[in-house]
RNA sequence: GAACCCGUAGUCUAAUGGUAGAACACCUCGUUUACACCGAGGAUACCCAAGUUCGAUUCUUGGCGGGUUCACCA
């Protein structure tokens, strides 16, 4: 039963976490409580496989935050959700459990998502984000899948339709082949692909005319031909027709200024759609539109013999016939970046669709300020966003076309397609399940209606996370008091800035027309140890799961500590050491204290001796730097504070100076040097507290649980200071000389406790007053002469 | 092409308009009734250039190098 001596962090942290959960020590106090409320919209992890370590980074810090705030006496709000819906999800589902969403019913397929999500997934997030000492009340927990998620969404769906902010429309959008899906701005990549740029011959009153491009497949969907208006060499071709090769239908010449006499020929063509430019064309010239490329990634009828082949097919073969036709006469070798879709790498389409939109172009300039008025963490991530919306080119696109997700709440009126919104009181619904709330078009008065199939994007349900939280405390009394104001913070990572950070300010701007927060925390990433993003292609991965198992949980949280807010760090492995010696250091310097107070009333001293009173000075100096960092969220560098001052300050030279006092003293120089080591030692925990919160759990519940009344240390106050206190003169100049007799004691090869005689000037001698007897006893001085420095043997 | 971040010992980092502080690694010594997962000490560093300044690693500008994001990608 006796455990070893040392400190066994599996079995602690395990049996923490449950004494955490028994006594609800991080519930949200929705009472009429007076205290004063801080609150966090966390991001929900989107639910795909376990928690990895860009979680457990993130989390961590932003726990340490929400125990300071705890501890500083705030209602902590903390919530937990998962992100479980829409794509990544059914991509899970469909690898993990061997299925396919297409081969099966779309109710099939959905029972089976809720299923795995409610019984496997989401229970396994919580038991990791739980290991990890996530200080969150669990109780308030949401997942974006849920009903009340689907009701709030779908809201706000109507809502914004009421509002005139969202529209349905036919239009070319981001398209995914291999999902078959529209895809969002935000969801592309780039990727380096080897392709050939392809000179080909069209023909113009039997003159031949070069047009170079990358996607001969496209041919069959050329709309016109562009050249530069100022580009003399082609004046004279402009509105004549020009015949395209092998498919031998005219298109007009046209000018543009975005044509680029420099690229190519200088002479382009305009097909429907192979890039941004051809839309912006399409837009501004009238033209018609040609779908060459079907949903499904393979050509269209327009594509003649071509008809049924994927886009790859089709190009090699289109690239074939024009070199048998001879109207290729040069192929160059290029690499270029195409955007693929991130999911699954697949070069992206621009596909002619019906989609709903949310409009937002026109309110560009108020996002900027906006975002402007929220208080950015680390400051500069807020250039991110700026610089994000001023390149936005897109209204939002939030319908998808696949089977899991959050439906739109709407059906159509068969005859004269009229949108018909659900009734707010069925939220929600299901309209492929579900009738319409009316009987007949209230427009033509047809008695038929289609559902919509397509389901909403799923970052159209997690920008309303602080709407889902605050949803979840309706109906207790502290709801009045959040309802109508932003939280106090979100916190999440640089990579979502521009989805989740900025699709939640669009929601809460068009809904409350206030923002969803009053400052944003903003994490970086942790990378490899080899210092490139974790990916399993790179094997360069680390699970949090293993790392706390190995090394504990206040190991990998005291790592996390390590990068300052919005650093991207590469895995810093010699700090799981780090941390670990701390940890072991912290139950030993515990043990000591307590070892020595085992006669000791808990009383205070009549008067302190000199030194302990200095010591205790020096040591709200550090408080009041400690608390300086973590009100700036500067974490990492109140850990340091922290650490340096314990280390260096606390154990290795206040508890070596009053040793000798503590063992061989009496009465009041005794008691005051124990009342010293009980108050520096719990100070010194709770300022560890946040970031290491299992040993200094472990310590406060071995040591100071029968003294104190809270159940918790992370539910104790935060230790006092007084605005500017300086640090103690007499104690840095106490060390300083301390340090001067070690090194002479060093130098002259001799340990630090053989007895000697020491001579100093009289300064040193006089910065030493009223704790002479203290400097004699740490330095094991027989006796102490004045005179120049020397150290001699006794 | 644009925005932003970053260049500090062998490594990873901190602070700072005036002596650059830790940790790991390295070297020397000591083994003391909390701790050898120890203690005391030592050596080693501000990318380059110009400017502002009495003084710049710090502020400004330019360059070089690394990174992230956005855009372009006929």
């Amino acid at each position: 039963m006796v455990k070893s001596k040392g400190y066994d962090f599996e079995e602690a942290e395990l049996r923490i976490i449950q004494l955490w959960q028994d006594k609800k020590i991080f519930k949200f106090d929705s009472s009429d409580t007076t205290k004063e409320i801080f609150s966090f919209d966390t991001p929900p992890p989107t639910v795909s496989g376990v928690l990895h370590m860009g979680h457990a980074f993130g989390d961590a810090q932003q726990d340490f935050i929400a125990r300071y705030k705890r501890m500083q006496g705030f209602n902590v709000l903390n919530p937990f959700g998962t992100d479980d819906n829409g794509l990544p999800t059914l991509k899970l589902v469909e690898k993990e459990k061997g299925i396919k969403a297409k081969n099966m019913t779309r109710k099939k397929f959905i029972e089976i998502c809720l299923k795995a999500i409610k019984e496997e997934y989401v229970p396994q997030f919580l038991t990791d984000a739980k290991r990890l000492g996530t200080s969150s009340d669990w109780d308030l927990f949401y997942s974006t899948i849920d009903a009340r998620s689907r009701r709030i969404s779908q809201k706000s769906f109507i809502d914004l339709y009421k509002a005139g902010r969202e529209y349905r429309t036919k239009a070319p959008s981001l398209w995914c082949t291999e999902c078959q899906t529209t895809i969002a701005q935000v969801e592309l990549e780039d990727e380096t692909k080897k392709t050939t740029f392809n000179d080909i011959t069209f023909k113009i009153d039997d003159q031949d005319l070069t047009i170079s491009t990358t996607r001969p497949e496209l041919l069959p969907a050329c709309v016109c031909i562009f050249v530069n208006p100022n580009d003399s060499r082609y004046k004279g071709l402009v509105g004549k027709q020009i015949t395209v090769p092998l498919f031998n239908f005219q298109v007009p010449v046209l000018t543009d200024e975005k044509a680029d006499p420099e690229k190519g020929s200088g002479v382009v063509m305009c097909c429907t759609f192979g890039d941004q430019t051809d839309m912006e064309w399409q837009k501004e010239h009238k033209l018609e539109i040609k779908e060459a490329i079907a949903p499904d990634g393979k050509m269209t009828k327009l594509a003649g013999k071509y008809e049924g082949m994927k886009i790859v097919e089709a190009r090699k073969q289109i690239i074939e016939d024009l070199k048998k036709a001879n109207l290729l006469t040069k192929q160059e070798e290029i690499t270029h970046d195409v955007n693929v879709h991130e999911r699954c790498q697949t070069p992206i389409e621009f596909i002619n669709s019906t989609q709903w939109f949310v409009k937002y172009l026109d309110i560009k300039d108020d996002l900027i300020k906006w975002g402007e008025e929220i208080k950015w963490h680390p400051n500069h991530m807020k250039y991110r966003y700026i610089n994000w919306v001023k390149g936005l080119k897109w209204d939002w696109c939030i319908s998808r076309q696949i089977p899991f997700g959050i439906p739109f709440p709407v059906w159509y009126c068969k005859e004269c397609d009229e949108s018909i919104m659900a009734d707010e009181k069925d939220l929600p619904v299901d309209p492929m399940e579900d009738s319409p709330p009316v009987s007949k078009c209230p427009k033509c008065g047809c008695k038929e209606f289609i559902p919509e199939t397509d389901i909403m994007n799923t970052w159209t349900t997690s920008s309303l996370t602080p709407d889902i939280t605050k949803d979840i405390l309706k109906g207790t009394p502290v709801y009045d008091k959040i309802k109508d104001k932003p939280f106090s913070i979100r916190r999440n990572g640089h990579d979502i800035i521009t989805f989740w950070d900025f699709n939640s300010i669009v929601k809460s701007r068009l809904h409350h027309n206030r923002n969803p927060w009053d400052e944003l925390m903003i994490n970086g990433w942790i990378l490899g140890k080899d210092g490139k993003k974790m990916a399993k292609s790179r094997g360069n991965g680390l699970s949090p799961q293993e790392t706390i198992k190995n090394h504990g949980a206040d190991a990998l949280r005291y790592l996390c500590a390590a990068a300052k807010l919005g650093d991207d760090i590469a895995f810093p492995e010699a700090e799981l050491v780090k941390g670990k010696k701390l940890i072991t250091k912290l139950w030993n310097a515990s043990k000591f204290v307590f070892m020595n107070l085992e006669d000791y009333d808990g009383g205070k001293p009549k008067k302190l001796e000199k030194i302990d009173e200095e010591f205790l000075k020096h040591l709200e100096n550090a408080v009041e730097l400690v608390s300086y960092h973590f009100e700036r969220y500067n974490y990492s560098h109140a850990k340091e504070i922290t650490e340096r001052f314990f280390f260096k300050e606390f154990a290795d030279n206040y508890i070596e100076i009053v040793k000798k006092r503590i063992y061989n003293g009496a009465g009041n120089e005794k008691i005051s040097a124990q009342y010293v080591l009980r108050e520096s030692l719990f100070t010194i925990l709770k300022l560890f507290a946040p970031i290491t919160p299992f040993i200094t759990e472990e310590i406060y519940q071995t040591y100071f649980k029968k003294s104190e009344k809270k159940e918790s240390i992370h539910i104790t106050s935060w230790p006092e200071y007084k605005e500017g206190s300086p640090k103690s003169q007499a104690f840095i100049e106490f060390c300083s000389l301390l340090t001067n007799v070690r090194q002479e004691k060093t130098n002259k090869q001799i340990s630090m406790n053989s007895e000697i005689i020491l001579t100093l000037p009289s300064e040193a001698i006089k910065s030493i007053e009223g704790m002479k007897e203290d400097f004699k006893a740490v330095t094991a001085a027989k006796e102490i002469k004045e005179g120049n420095f020397k150290v001699e043997f006794a």
